[in-house]
DNA sequence: ATTTCATCCTGGAGGC
DNA sequence: TGCCTCCAGGATGAAA
């Protein structure tokens, strides 16, 4: 669940928290979420992390990314769950960790000053990469693995006449959008609000969309996530910031989440269908259907 | 080349 | 209360 805003107030968070701060150790306690390299290469980059520290943190996509003054990039990828907790090793928890989330605990930071940083994943789908960051020129292997160089680009990124002609194709909308290697970012939550917001059926083939509906689409996809971003995102279930606070824009979605209630526009009662094996949120009255 | 689909995983919800 | 089944969805890799 994780999307774009989620990940940007992540990135924010931990900005704020960790950014040059002295590591003592990192501690892997769940392997599985190490994705990338071999173990070795592994072991080598925890050998040497003490007295390093984080130089950056970034977010690319759903991704996050944390570069270390070792050379070294650490790659978050969330998955559905994935998220951060800052905390104290040495007890006297400032930002407490529910219980049941402590066995969810698959990586931390441990700072030399106490805090703590844990990766937490309860249904682990999230990984966890490793590359180095020497020549950006010659990129890590390891990041074409991720996956990086298929990424489609970023929403705010994308001008209007891009986007009409990457939308040339045979295929319904709201499969399109969530295809992160068209364009990235956007889930389940922000792909439906952004049709209802423009008014489009997310059945509707990308190609059948006019040109008009397809600059409204862009407009409405930048301002739902600048927005979202600004009320430190949405919190369905799993979501939280590193401090352990929800995301606020749950009570401005308009369509996803409310199947059956009543259109906040028309009062119709939204609608849930499937669409490429996930579920879609649409008002019927305000979202035509598709004539096809 | 492009798109669809099953798969991974756990907790929570609903049925009985 | 407990047991069972089903469902949520991000990303991937295989199949169409």
């Amino acid at each position: 669940m994780p999307e774009l805003p989620e990940v940007e107030n992540m990135a924010l968070g931990l900005r704020e928290a960790i950014l040059k701060r002295p590591i003592n150790a990192v501690e892997v306690k769940q392997p599985d979420i190490l994705a990338g390299p071999k173990r070795r290469q592994w072991r080598a980059f925890m050998k040497s992390l003490p007295g390093g520290q984080i130089i950056s943190i970034t977010r690319r996509a759903k991704r996050l990314i944390a570069k270390i003054d070792n050379d070294c990039c650490l790659l978050f990828q969330l998955g559905m769950t994935g998220r951060f907790s800052l905390g104290r090793f040495d007890g006297d928890d400032c930002y407490p960790l529910e219980e049941k989330l402590v066995k969810h605990t698959h990586f931390t930071i441990n700072f030399t000053d106490g805090l703590q940083l844990r990766f937490i994943d309860p249904r682990r789908f999230g990984r966890l990469w490793l590359f180095s960051d020497l020549d950006p020129a010659n990129p890590d292997p390891a990041m074409e693995s991720a996956g990086m160089g298929r990424l489609g680009p970023e929403p705010f990124d994308i001008k209007p006449e891009k986007f009409i002609t990457l939308l040339n194709r045979q295929r319904p909308i709201k499969s399109f959008l969530l295809d992160q290697n068209r364009i990235c970012g956007l889930g389940n939550i922000y792909t439906d609000e952004s049709l209802f917001a423009a008014g489009i059926h997310p059945e509707t083939l990308c190609r059948t969309v006019t040109e008009e509906k397809v600059r409204r689409l862009l407009k409405h996809i930048k301002s739902i996530l600048q927005q979202a971003i600004r009320f430190g995102g949405t919190t369905f279930s799993d979501y939280r910031n590193p401090y352990g606070d929800m995301g606020q824009f749950r009570n401005r979605l308009k369509v996803y989440g409310r199947e059956d209630q009543p259109c906040k526009r028309c009062q119709s009662p939204i609608q849930r269908i499937q669409i490429g094996g996930r579920s879609s949120h649409f008002c019927p009255l305000c979202q035509n259907k598709p004539t096809a």
